[in-house]
DNA sequence: TCACTCCGGTCAGTTCTTGACCTCAATGGA
DNA sequence: TCCATTGAGGTCAAGAACTGACCGGAGTGA
């Protein structure tokens, strides 16, 4: 703790609390002389962490941004804050940056402690629905496992849903996770049936690191992403929804994001385009904006919107049953 | 760089980004003998990091979780995600860790360098509708500065439309930001006005670090979130909405998460309790789950639901417009 | 059993660190 | 304009820490 390496953390940590520190502060808190408090200033410059100074009545030292991240020395609750945001954002809420997230996640939960990995949980009951953009939902702790497993090459255990039905139990080299539209998939080496197989994330239960470390294959053409696209034969269907509604375009923007693509019509309305394999998410845009609307296709969007305006409607109307 | 500080953020690093390092391996990255790393692995220790090490063929180091959080050493992508995660939770996203989140935030934004912060930026416009819950949005690079200027003690200027809609220019010394109820409040010292006033940051444009300092005053009464409360006169108006939804209640509860207490019923459908202030979520929640349901109450989610159904029709039934 | 890996003691030379002391240089308020 | 305040940094000498080399030991898994 005396050591230098130890002060020079601290150091760090206390110019990331508070921007500005005098430097007889910093000098007293890390309890050396003041001359040496200025030496480890110089030692944080000349690793690269910019420390400005200004000198003067209620002058101090102030950790600039630099060239590179330095070490972010968080405290409990930021670190719970920041795994309860990284696992939103590896649930699919944003676009873009899943496996970054995903990798981040895993990182930080590593060397959390216990105690604040139980927080973290507790939080995720409350993640948003964001999920609502259909789909099953899947669960972080999964991923993060799953995400050890590849980083580490260490074999993984889980219960796995096939797509007919059938369950059974896998031991794999995990390999790689790729985000692809809202679904997260595991490509690894099926280590009992010899093969190179992909699972959805939402059908795996209960995966477990074994602990038993492995030597990455290489996978045939080398691209994850690719060989998880290869795989879903079935594409699933697309459309593209069309919808003119009656908003200015900036109250449809602001509701559906980046979602879909708005143009302004001369009118004053606003048209929408967004490409959905279901037609959940465009209906709960609709309801949401609050506007009137018109749609131009696909038909089956038609069928959609009639059913649930209906069954909306019937609900309305159904008498207290309780 | 040839520090024995610096020698110990590399390691700290390396045990970071990868679960298990050979020692040999960990040597010739950091350039000393392997004795040295050795002690190095055995200061990290002694300053509370956890390393456990694995003997025999394959063995290794490896940073387990400790007592307290190590300092993260995170790369470019990495932060960017976090930033973004953290941006989310402040927003709202998740309850009850908005304010930990934009501390953690405004940490990590000050040391990030530039170039960072623009990708953060432009990842910005992608944040998922969780704004969907109804309000404004707020603009976390506001929440930054704000969160900013409480914890450096920086005068703020910004812009504001008060709630009769006039503009003025403000300048104060920020205390405390607040969320409540998916709002955020600044708690502030008006330096031109001389007196304590809140704002809300939705309202409030392009808020700017002076760089001036000041000493912080007394708050009266201490608690900024019972100042904030104080000065809300008008509490919004709660609705209870129940309703029954003829779907079995794990359905329902995956779908609506934490937004409600969901009830099993004997006849296999489900009774939902939640509280709002608005109806577009139940409204939301109702179209998602795709089950027929019916409304206990309150009679005004009967209208609203007409008028969304009616709407819904209305678009489905319009004939094609462009 | 054997190869591989981490563990930690010892030693001596080298390097680093520290506090004390001092002079400068900005800064901003009086 | 002056002056108190605060950071910058040179120098020195004593002491502490670090390092690599070399060693025998011990756990692990094939």
């Amino acid at each position: 703790m005396a050591n230098t390496s130890g002060r020079m953390l601290r150091l760090l940590s206390l110019l990331q609390t508070h921007r500005y520190w005098p430097g007889s502060d910093l000098a007293e808190r890390l309890e050396v002389s003041e001359r040496t408090l200025r030496r480890d200033i110089d030692r944080l410059r000349e690793l690269g962490y910019p420390v400005d100074a200004s000198r003067g009545v209620a002058g101090g030292y102030q950790l600039r941004s630099g060239a590179a991240m330095p070490p972010l020395l968080v405290d409990d609750e930021e670190a719970v804050a920041i795994a309860v945001g990284l696992r939103t954002a590896a649930g699919g809420a944003i676009d873009g940056i899943e496996e970054v997230s995903v990798r981040a996640l895993s990182k930080v939960i590593q060397v959390m402690p216990p105690r604040l990995r139980r927080r973290v949980d507790a939080l995720q009951a409350f993640t948003v629905p964001a999920t609502f953009a259909g789909g099953p939902t899947v669960d972080a702790t999964a991923l993060t496992v799953l995400a050890q497993g590849c980083r580490d090459d260490e074999r993984i255990r889980f219960g796995y849903t096939a797509r007919d039905g059938e369950q059974s139990t896998r031991l794999v080299e995990p390999h790689r996770l790729v985000s692809l539209g809202r679904r997260w998939y595991l490509v690894a080496w099926d280590a009992e049936k010899h093969g190179w197989r992909t699972f959805r994330v939402d059908r795996l239960t209960e995966p477990r690191a074994t602990g038993a470390r492995f030597r990455q294959r290489e996978l045939p053409g080398g691209d994850a992403a690719e060989f998880v696209r290869q795989r879903l034969s079935v594409a699933p269907a697309q459309y593209e929804v069309v919808l003119t509604v009656h908003a200015p375009a900036e109250v449809v923007e602001r509701v559906v994001g980046q979602w879909a693509t708005v143009d302004v019509r001369d009118d004053g309305s606003s048209t929408m385009t967004m490409r959905v394999d279901s037609f959940e998410w465009p209906v709960l845009v609709l309801a949401s904006v609050g506007a009137e609307f018109d749609v131009v296709g696909p038909p089956e969007l038609r069928d959609y919107l009639r059913e649930t305006g209906e069954r909306l409607l019937r609900g309305a109307a159904a008498p207290v049953t309780s």
